[in-house]
DNA sequence: GTCTATATCCAGATAGAC
DNA sequence: GTCTATCTGGATATAGAC
């Protein structure tokens, strides 16, 4: 194979990227209907046209989007599910990571919002729709187990494990929205406020009673 | 005034709350780009072009619910501050009430989610924008003084109060978009798995051992 | 007040030149 | 691969009859 075309193939990936790059973050803050090809090509630095040689439709690429988001999540929840650590532990660095990605990673906060939104709006495609069908529960699942067995351990709080997950997942869908509305000024909570919803005080997050100042 | 008159004005005024009722659920689950004339106008059971004698168009419509919907939030939310309660007795009452409404009030999770949406989308109506400006800060501003009243007392978690506030919302917010998305299956979470974030053990709601099943 | 029919506009998608 | 120009459909909003 001629090196040419070699370059060829990789720059057509790297192309589709930038367009994915840009519109999960313009979808994420607008949603499917509200955000215009003129707005994905502009941000891209694309002619309208051009975007069509990468991808046939809004939804095809709306879709995609929706299948890396759940293959990321998803991805992310059962490898650590898999980690050689107590629960506690493994809330612990799934509240930290979410929390650094949610204020670091310029993709963290739009992946939960697209899925949120996608998931909430009877606007979003039929076959973004099958996905979401397929792949919702996943991370809900992997979080109720960890809760479940850090209860038997004693180290999470003795609540519903399913509610513990729903308000653990639903927690970060809104801090990713306030992210979205406010931007720039974001700056995510202490990890242990949220540690406190979970884990019991035998763990290692009691508050720092002399951190208050009265 | 004859009787007609006041009668006319009554159906009017009537007319409006049912454009708005229908409207609102709408916007909140779809957004304002994805809902059609057509999709409101066949929920309200009129045609579409008698909608425009009761809103001049679909942004004024959706200015007038974004206002609505901060004068009934921050109306409760002052309403709540002013109360002759200890600080951590408002926090449970504001979980307990805004939790119920939740589950039982077909308005209140649109209303959060209109909310939430209309602050993070760029596509907002300009009309629209200026509210949120103006009215965006109350509900945050009153529960960190909820919260760092609590402090002094010793009731409240010697967490930051604008931070406690912040989870505060937003885990509201995240409840809302949840239930958008699952409609009928949603169950709250219990009242006391929230309020072990805010209150400390000496207030009353201390997790019950007993209730966990291993 | 209410409807049907229609004008206008704009966004998604296509065609064809370079 | 990339752009400009254009087609087409559909959504907002208006006009006019009842």
């Amino acid at each position: 194979m001629p090196r040419s075309e070699v370059s060829n193939q990789q720059v057509r990936e790297e192309r589709r990227q930038q367009i994915r790059s840009s519109a999960l973050r313009l979808f994420a803050e607008n949603g499917l209907a509200a955000t215009k090809m003129s707005d994905i090509a502009a941000d891209v630095g694309i002619s309208q046209g051009l975007f069509y040689h990468y991808y046939p439709s809004k939804e095809a690429l709306f879709t995609e989007l929706i299948e890396h988001a759940f293959t990321t999540l998803n991805t992310a929840a059962r490898g650590l599910e898999q980690l050689a650590l107590p629960p506690a532990e493994k809330v612990i660095l799934a509240v930290k990571e979410l929390l650094r990605g949610l204020e670091e990673h310029a993709d963290t906060g739009p992946t939960y919002l697209l899925i949120a939104q996608a998931t909430a709006s009877a606007a979003t495609p039929e076959a973004a729709k099958a996905i979401i069908q397929r792949e919702n529960r996943t991370p809900y699942d992997v979080m109720a187990r960890i809760f479940r067995a850090g209860q038997a351990e004693g180290t999470i709080k003795p609540f519903d494990p399913d509610q513990l997950a729903l308000v653990f997942w639903t927690s970060m869908t809104g801090l990713a929205i306030y992210k979205a509305a406010h931007g720039a000024e974001f700056r995510a909570p202490e990890a242990d406020i949220l540690l406190n919803l979970f884990l019991t005080r035998e763990s290692i997050s009691a508050p720092d009673q002399a951190a208050v100042t009265p």
